[in-house]
Order: C-alpha cells, then structure tokens, then sequence
DNA sequence: CAAGAGATCATCT
DNA sequence: GATGATCTCTTGA
C-alpha cells in the first residue's frame, strides 16, 4: 500500500498523473489524516524558470537536485506552506507540488483542503518535515496506493497557477487534476 | 461576481 | 532590499 522510494523513480510528468487517486497520509501526536490527492503541479530541469531551482543550487533548492523520493516544504508569501515531493535523480532538479486533496478521514470539517497553503494548514505540515523521506516505517508523511484507478480521460491538463513571470514555461501544461 | 490589496518572511541579489 | 509555486477579505459594479 504504501508507496516505495522506486515508486518516486518514474520521470516527473508522468509520476504527477500516477499520484492523483492516490492517498496522502499524515500521521500526527496520534491521530491519522488522510487525504485523497485530486491536484499535482510538475516542476522540471535547471531550466524551468517556474521552479525554484532555475536559478542555480542554493541552500533551499539543494533538495530538489537530492534522490528522489523527499519532501521538499517552503514557506510562500510570508504566510503559507507548499508540500512538495522530489523527483528524478541525482543532480537534475524536480518535483511534483501537491496543489490539492480531496478529506477522507481524521480533518475538522470547516478545514478546506483545495489549495497548496490550505492543505498544508489542515496536515500540520511544516518544515520539520522539510527534507525528510516520503518513504520508509519512521516517516511521519507519505502516500499510499489503496487501489484507486483513475482513466486517463478523467485528468485534466492546463498551465501552472500563479507563475506569469516564467516567460516560455508559464504555458506549459504541466499541472493536472482529476475532473470535479 | 470579478478584481485588488494585504498579510508577512525565508531566500536570494 | 525585493519578491513570490497563496489565501482571504474588501471593494465596487
């Protein structure tokens, strides 16, 4: 059920279409949040002048150049957190932005889950988990397969969010959710 | 209903 | 010192 570090191996595109229907859980002072991911954003190469790591390895985007299979969380705005999970291998910089999941179990009802900085709120996630693993019996954060099948005709693909200033990479179609 | 502003801070120049 | 992979509230038509 839980997904394994190879699972993280497959390229960026194509690993962001096989997480929606998947199930991202959270396990926290003991309680079990569960989420099912309904919305992923791909963020690929050194040349993606959308992503972080366009402008070189730094100390944050180091993580994105990392093995696969890490979540990479940065604070946006002053205000929100972004969960991200890194792709690809070693030296080539990617990762795949969890824009949105859909409440299945352990959430307050009035905490909304259908955006980057909500679904963040309603996880707990912060950046004590930033950099640890997406895989492995001590992780705190993961996804898990749990059967679900999504048809190719029910993924929706269109432009990144909020990325206007990415010149030729703003149109690229490289976000995708699943329809409803 | 659409559009704009403010919140607020780690990171990079 | 500028800025953003966001969200919410306010404004105005």
């Amino acid at each position: 059920m839980r997904l394994n570090k190879n699972f993280y191996t497959q390229p960026t595109l194509k690993l962001s279409r096989q997480l929606l229907g998947k199930f991202l859980v959270r396990k926290i002072g003991g309680k079990t949040i569960v989420g099912k991911i309904i919305e992923t954003e791909g963020y690929v190469g050194p040349n993606d002048l959308a992503s972080h790591a366009s402008r070189g390895r730094t100390k944050r985007t180091e993580l994105m150049f990392g093995p696969n299979g890490y979540w990479y969380i940065y604070l946006i705005y002053g205000i929100y957190y972004c969960l991200n999970i890194v792709t690809e291998k070693n030296d080539y910089p990617a990762a795949i932005l969890i824009r949105a999941v859909q409440p299945i179990s352990g959430l307050k009802t009035d905490l909304k889950t259908d955006g980057p900085g909500k679904l963040c709120r309603a996880f707990k996630i912060d950046k004590k988990l930033n950099g640890s693993p997406a895989f492995g019996k001590k992780s705190r954060l993961w996804i898990e397969d749990r059967g679900v099948k999504i048809e190719a005709g029910q993924i929706k693909k269109t432009p990144r969010i909020g990325i206007d200033y990415a010149g030729a990479y703003k149109n690229k179609p490289w976000r995708f959710y699943i329809k409803n």
